[in-house]
Formats: structure tokens, sequence, C-alpha cells
DNA sequence: GCTAGCACTCTTTTTCTTCGAGTGCTAATT
DNA sequence: AATTAGCACTCGAAGAAAAAGAGTGCTAGC
């Protein structure tokens, strides 16, 4: 299977000329960049055609990376690339913004994968299951209380409750009390009916309010656990001209426009190298994949929490260029969120998580 | 000014014909419905032509509508179209299951108004300045504690902070008292270096912390001032026959996933009507959307906050279908979140804000 | 094993033609 | 005076035919 030297070099010359200009690459073109003939050229030429790596459109065009040759490019011969200066800047600079939310950041991140990229990008981050640590629970008034729940995962909720009558603030601490001892260290799963109604019964003249601070305590975990997923930029996809076919285009994007959908395909069997993972055309799960190509790379979002970030585009997509990038923001990433070089500043060291919501 | 009735009448036929089938309209195919021969119609179209309601493409084709005809259309002609009770179904359905966050609640109302229209659609609230009504501290370990603040928009936000070095519980308690005493009731510019000052002279030994909450507290307001606006479904775009074009496409699509800067075109001078407001083609303020029109509708989004809800489209857009559409969500969204005629549920009494974080 | 040359293939581009929907005008009709 | 029928004319859209051109595969010579 090894090929020689020059069919190497004649593969990578062949993707790297289509890369950019999305043209069928004729025997002419790469005589000057390879040192021989167009003849000699025609015969390897139709050699690596056989071999599967390159197709042709048509008879008389030229020729055009097939999968497995994209795959071989990928896996093999593509240099490295790294990023210039004034790329990386650029991403240091987005990054030092580090947002609160980790759905806002998210979205920043996709924005600027995608604007790096020009590819559209996604973002998103996997939480493991959480529990809540202590509960704790304001009273503002007779008919108002604050409850404040502290996640394993360091996240804080909370729900501002307003009764309809009025409590006092002994029950208050009661039911703190009642939560701290049944709720605390519990999963998702965990929460049963049974263990709502033992807290019932314990709850005396609160027993009502158990019921909707329960309910809360499931609504955080399973907030906790939902991984926020971010699309950005798919109006890049129309500048490439193998989506100048508005069908085509609106097919792919409402595809990638749709995170679920997207989310459910991406863990599709690839090899990773790197931390990269690439998947070509025909490997892809989802259908509307089949003629695009999705590059993803991960990064370590702390607390046990890992994210990938990734880029939809042709298969003819520029992956030297866009793996460099993923690459780079990822780790820029992995050094923001869970990296023990973290910047000096007071703001930095002190101020870890924060919380904000709105009905 | 005054049109002949039966003037009126063409120009109906003319905008509706337009706008189901996008293409120019002939004298022939209006000759039945009208109820007079093709003749007698051209001539009408021709006057209609030299008043400016009326254009054509070429010498000889058939008429299309000049946005004057369709400001004449949506302001007099136009009939108030009603939702099928499947439609009103669909969107009562979407509204019932109301969301906690609002940046969530907006991205789903936005997509409900995307799939309902098959247009483009944004969805935002505009809220009015917070400020702090309440501070509380709750004291984790010596490392750690977290600070809630309750704001008169009846949002909750938390913070965990994180310290390098140990604080005893009555440090805590200190700040609390400070924060309540000076940073209460006190609105985004009234935070001034001068307080921040004073305030740390006031501290004592916890002086270091006092910036740390004061710009937890800034960044609160910020966030509760800064309105959530969300697009959705922009490759709808893309169905319409005037975006086949690519480049067309791409441009407009560009323009309207970028929220900010539809924000601020949105507030365009147009006259508004039972609460919508349509702006068509050149009446937009973005050169972006000189060939295409918005529709909005505004609703009471409570606690004094005003929403807006909206579409973008072709001018030869379904103005009469999406103006339904966008008053019914509207009206539906103003009945959830500031309406007195709530459903009756517990969780609906009791639960009103919440509020969710991390970093 | 490489290269020059050449006939052949097949798409793309261009040009030319045809077709037809729709108009505007005029003259006849009501 | 308003309406209608009739007709010549315009102008884009669609189609056919022709020309151009890029690239191949093959053969023969170096």
């Amino acid at each position: 299977m090894d090929l020689s030297e020059r069919k190497k070099r004649i593969l990578t010359a062949v993707v790297e000329s289509y890369i950019a200009t999305a043209e069928p690459v004729g025997s002419k073109a790469l005589a000057g960049q390879i040192g021989c003939s167009s003849a000699t050229i025609r015969n390897e030429m139709s050699e690596l055609t056989a071999m599967g790596y390159l197709e042709q459109p048509h008879t008389s065009a030229g020729r055009v990376p097939s999968p497995a040759g994209y795959r071989l490019y990928v896996n093999e011969l593509m240099e490295r690339q790294k990023l210039s200066e004034a790329e990386a800047a650029a991403i240091n600079d987005k990054l030092a913004k580090k947002q609160r939310q980790l759905d806002q950041l998210m979205s920043e991140v996709g924005q600027l994968t995608s604007t790096m990229t020009q590819y559209p990008a996604y973002a998103m981050a996997v939480r493991p299951p959480a529990a809540v640590k202590r509960f704790d629970f304001i009273y503002v008034d007779a008919n108002t209380f604050i409850v404040v729940a502290l996640l394993t995962d360091n996240t804080v909720k909370n729900k501002l409750v307003h009764l309809p009558f009025s409590v006092h603030q002994e029950q208050v601490t009661t039911l703190s009390s009642l939560f701290n001892a049944n709720f605390t260290g519990v999963t998702d799963q965990e929460i049963t009916g049974d263990l709502i109604r033992s807290t019932e019964r314990a709850a005396g003249d609160t027993y009502g309010l158990v019921a909707v601070v329960a309910s809360f305590t499931m609504e955080c975990l399973a907030a906790a656990k939902a991984a926020p997923m971010r699309v950005a930029g798919a109006s890049q996809l129309l500048s490439q001209p193998e989506f100048r076919d508005p069908d085509k285009a609106h097919a792919l994007m409402n595809f990638i426009s749709d995170g679920s959908r997207l989310m459910n395909d991406l863990p599709a069997v690839a090899p990773e190298q790197n931390g990269l993972r690439v998947t070509i055309g025909p490997e892809n799960l989802a259908e509307e994949l089949k003629d695009s190509s999705v590059v993803m790379a991960s990064y370590d979002a702390g607390d046990g929490m890992r994210g990938y970030i990734g880029v939809v585009g042709p298969t003819r997509m520029d992956y030297s260029s866009v793996a460099a990038k993923l690459s780079y923001i990822a780790a820029g990433l992995s050094r923001l969120l869970a990296g023990s070089d973290a910047p000096a500043g007071l703001d930095n060291k002190l101020v870890l998580k924060e919380s904000e919501h709105h009905e």
C-alpha cells in the first residue's frame, strides 16, 4: 500500500490545489511543481486513480481527490501548519475576555472559530452528572424566599420562590436542614417519588414547599447535565462554491443549525490524532453530511468536563489550516477553563463561579 | 390620492398573486378575477404604474408591486387574516412549556416564529435599568462564600467567590451589611470609583473584598440591562426564490445573523398599527435590508419590560399571514409574561424567578 | 523510465434562433 | 365616455448549434 515518494507529492499537490481553487487539477499544472513532464504525471495520476485516491469528474477533466485521497492526505501527507502571529493574537485576545456563563462562552467560541476558519463552527461542553453540595435558603419576606444550591461542579443556581401565603423564618430554616440532609449528594436519577414523599412526611407544616424545592433541584441537575451546544456562522457555507446550489446549501444549513441533530452525529467513529478528529464525506453518519467534512477538537473544560469545538465544511476543506486553528483554540480553552497557568489579576483568582437567571 | 374601487381591487390582486407566485402578473390572468377584459386591466395597470404603485421589470413583462404598492396594500388593502385552529394550537402548545431563562425563552420564541412563518425571525426583550434590592452572603467555608443579589426586576444573580486566603464568618457578615447599606437601590451609572473607595474605607479588614463584590454588582446590572436578542431560522431565506442568488443570500444572512446590527436598525421609523410595524424595502435604514421587508410586533414582558419579535423576508412577503401570526404570538407572550390570567398549577404560582450561572 | 506529439473526448461558452407572454395602441362597440 | 377586440411590436427565456478549450490516453522515440 505504500506509495512512491513521487506519488505522494503528486497526491499532495492535487489535494492542495483542489482545496485552493475548487477546480479539477490537470497534469500540466502540476508539471512545473513536481519537476517532470505532464505525460509522466498523467501516468502517475492514472495509477492513483486506479488505487482509489483520485477521481475524474468526467473523462476529460482534471483529477479531484476521492475521500480516500483526503483521508491519506489528512493522516500522512499534510503538514502541520502554524498560525500566523496575527491569528494567534486574535484568538488570545478573544479568549482573554472570558465569559461568565457557559452558554455565552460557547456562543463566543463558536463565533470565534467560525470567523477564524471561515466555515460554520459549533462549540459544546459536556458535563458529568452533578449533585447538590449544599442548599441555602434566604428569607426575603413573609411571602418570598430564595433557594441557592451549590452543585458539585461548583456552579451555583438559585430560584426566587414567591408564595401565595406566608411563612416564618423558622419554617424556611427547617426546610433548609431538611434539604441539606436529604437532597445533597444525590444525583438526577436518585430523586424519586419516595424520597420526596418521605421528606414531605418529615417536613411538618412546610410539607407544601418540599415539592417546589425538589422540582427546582431536579431542574438544576438536569440543566447541569445538558450540554450547551452552539452553532455559529452557518452562513459561511454560502461562500463555498460547492454550495452555490441553494438547495444543497439549504439542506446542510438546516442540518447544522439544529444543534441537537448535529450533536447526535458528531461522535462518529473516526481516528483521533493529537486531540483532533476528522471525518471526511461518506465517513459521516448523517446523510446530510455525506458530501461534507467535519473537523473537531476536544478540550478540557475543568471539573471533569470535556468540551468539543468543530467545523463543518465541504470535503474540499482546508484541513491543514482548520486543524491548526482548532488545536490552538482548543488549547486556549483548556488553559482558560482548566489550566493551572491562570493569569495573575485579583479578579481571576477570586472569581470562579457566578450564576444568573430569570424566569 | 384616492383610488377607484376597481384600481384597489386590481392592486390587491397583483400584490397577492405576486406574493404567491413570485412571477410578474399579466393582464390576462386578472381579467377573470376582476370581471372585465384584459384591455381594461391594461389601461388601469398602466395608470397604477404611472402613480408609482406598480413597476415593470421590463417593457413586456407583467407588473410587480412597487414598495409604495406594498405600503398601500399593508396599510389599507390587506385583510386581517385569522389563524387556523391548528396554527393557534401549535403556538399555544409551544408557549405553554414556558422557559425559566429569558435567553432560552427568546431562543424558543425565535424558533417558533420562524417555523410558523417560514421566514427568519428574531426575538428580543428590552429591560429597564435595574438596581440591586438586597444582597445576601452565604459563608461556605474559610476560603469560599457566595454572593446573592436580588435585583429590582426580581432576577436573582449569584457568584461563588473563592479566596486565596481565609475569612471569618463575621467578616462576611460585615461585608453584607456594608453592601446592603451602600449598594442597594443604586443603578449602573451611580456606582462610581468614589462610592467604591468610601465603602472600602469603611470596610476594615475586609476592604480587599469590596472591589470584587462591587465589580460583580456592576456586572449584574450590566447583564440585566443587556437585551437578549436571538435570531432563528436564517436558513429559511434560502427557500425564497429571491435568494437563489447565493451572494445576495449570503449578504443578508450575514446581516441578520449578527443580532447587534439587526438590533440597531430595527427601531426604524415606520407607522405602528395594532402593535405591528412593517418596514418595506427602501424604508429600512440598513443598506442590507433595502430589498427586504421586516415585520415586527411588540409584547409586554412584565416588570416594565417591553419585547419585540419580528420576521425578515423579501419585500414579496406574505404580510397578511405573517402579521396574523406575529400578533398572535406577541399576544401569547404578553399573556404569559405579564398577564393576569396565569394558569392555576402550584408550580406556576410559586415559582417566579430562578437563576443559573457558571464561569 | 521518461517525454513529446497527436487524435479524441467531453464540458463550457458563445452565438443564433425561435417562442411566447405581455404590452400599447387603434378602432370598433356599448 | 368607458369598454373591448384586434394586432403589431418588444423583449426576455429557452433551446439548438457551433466553436473553443482543457485534459486525457496512447504511441513512438529518446
